[in-house]
DNA sequence: TCAAAAGTGTTTGTTATACACCCATGA
DNA sequence: TCATGGGTGTATAACAAACACTTTTGA
């Protein structure tokens, strides 16, 4: 048998929280409890008896009020890069919420991606899986309504792939995908934005699930 | 500043090696030190100074004798659930080994993963945790290529794809896609296999990187 | 009545899939 | 010479992308 506390260490479960927020997508920083003018990641020392998705989940609780609508474990980050906490071990957890709805608790605040606060070496990396996570879970299953509220425009939400993806998207051929795979149903309402004809609003109802017998994959980038 | 000592844990790496032999994936197992009836995935416990990558690396090549051709963090897992060296957090690892290269040292084998030995059961999260991550990644890297030797014949790719894939795909279209993709290149030798025609080797050697620009991915599973 | 955004039918070009066939070798 | 697996040209079907157009609202 081993010996265990010649092997401790110390672990701590950090949560990256990603929203759109207008044009750009945003992520939710803490104030740091030890030196005000900073901000972290929120972040807290893992609890033995919970499992890691369930520390997460109520990371995020605490600093939204709610739990994110789609949660991932990003990476276990060991390297011998800083950590607000001096922790030996972070797992790192990437959080979805639709801006509409979360509302920071007070000390908590929304960084766009593109003008982020400095942040600890460790913490940077977690971003920077977060963001690789999304964009590679973007192709694997339909995430992106996890960004949306409950009901939603086609125009939103095409709005919000083309976010994502960081490209334009030809409108009628995004409708008529969106139509092929039956993953929403019109509501009867609809809303005027001011300018130009209302949009009816749509709400995330996936039907069928066939998924397109695609072939062989060669046409991949090498890693 | 918190309490380093009342918050500690012990964890360790864990390491899923997976091949391709004949026509089923295989794992490899360790004879467990303590009960020399049972088998476990390679594990160590991890040191502060390494990077986790590291860890696995090394664990890897302390059974293969030589490194993975691939390896990636599959997760962290700190379940309630049993695990061989009763750590609270183990980060476990996925790496491929090309089956003719590797040859394990003794008290290691394969087990092809429709015939594994009793395992824990957060060392059977791990296992399938692999499976999920392979699958996967079949789709966003050419990483067949990393169960193969260095030369190989289209035949046996295919056969690879055919076995990573669970489905047969026309001989036809596989080459025309593998062409497209530049992903190979012949070798001026061939090799015949007693029946039938020899076949040509070729060599693992992209040119290209298009990336495909593919539309907007609706077809899929809802998690 | 014009600009702006929503929404739709049809065409075009690309790509995956399949069919059909020839080639080379061992038994 | 036949069965077996390697290898390739050509047709067909499926699909993404684009074009062109109508609809509905606010200013």
């Amino acid at each position: 048998m081993r010996d265990r506390s010649s092997k401790s260490s110390y672990h701590t479960v950090d949560v990256v929280l990603v929203t759109a927020m207008g044009n750009e997508l945003a992520i939710l920083f803490t104030r740091s409890t030890s030196d005000r003018e900073r901000w972290s990641l929120p972040w807290k020392a893992a609890q033995g008896a919970e499992t890691l998705d369930a520390t997460a989940t109520r990371i995020a609780q605490d600093v939204l009020g709610e739990p994110p609508t789609w949660i991932e474990q990003i990476s276990a980050f060991a390297d011998g890069k800083r950590h607000p906490g001096n922790a030996d071990i972070s797992v790192a957890f990437v959080g979805l919420v639709p801006h509409e709805t979360a509302s920071p608790r007070p000390g908590n605040t929304w960084f766009p991606v593109g003008d982020l606060p400095p942040l600890s070496p460790r913490q940077r990396s977690m971003v920077e899986g977060s963001m690789r996570i999304i964009q590679a879970r973007l192709d694997q299953a339909p995430i992106a309504f996890r960004l949306l509220p409950p009901t939603f425009t086609l125009g939103e939400l095409q709005q919000l792939y083309e976010l994502l993806l960081s490209k334009r998207l030809h409108k009628a051929s995004f409708r008529r995908a969106l139509q092929a795979a039956w993953l929403v149903e019109p509501t009867d309402e609809w809303r005027s934005e001011g300018r130009g004809r209302p949009a009816q609003l749509y709400r995330y109802a996936p039907k069928k699930r066939r998924r397109s017998h695609r072939g062989v994959r060669f046409d991949l980038l090498h890693p």
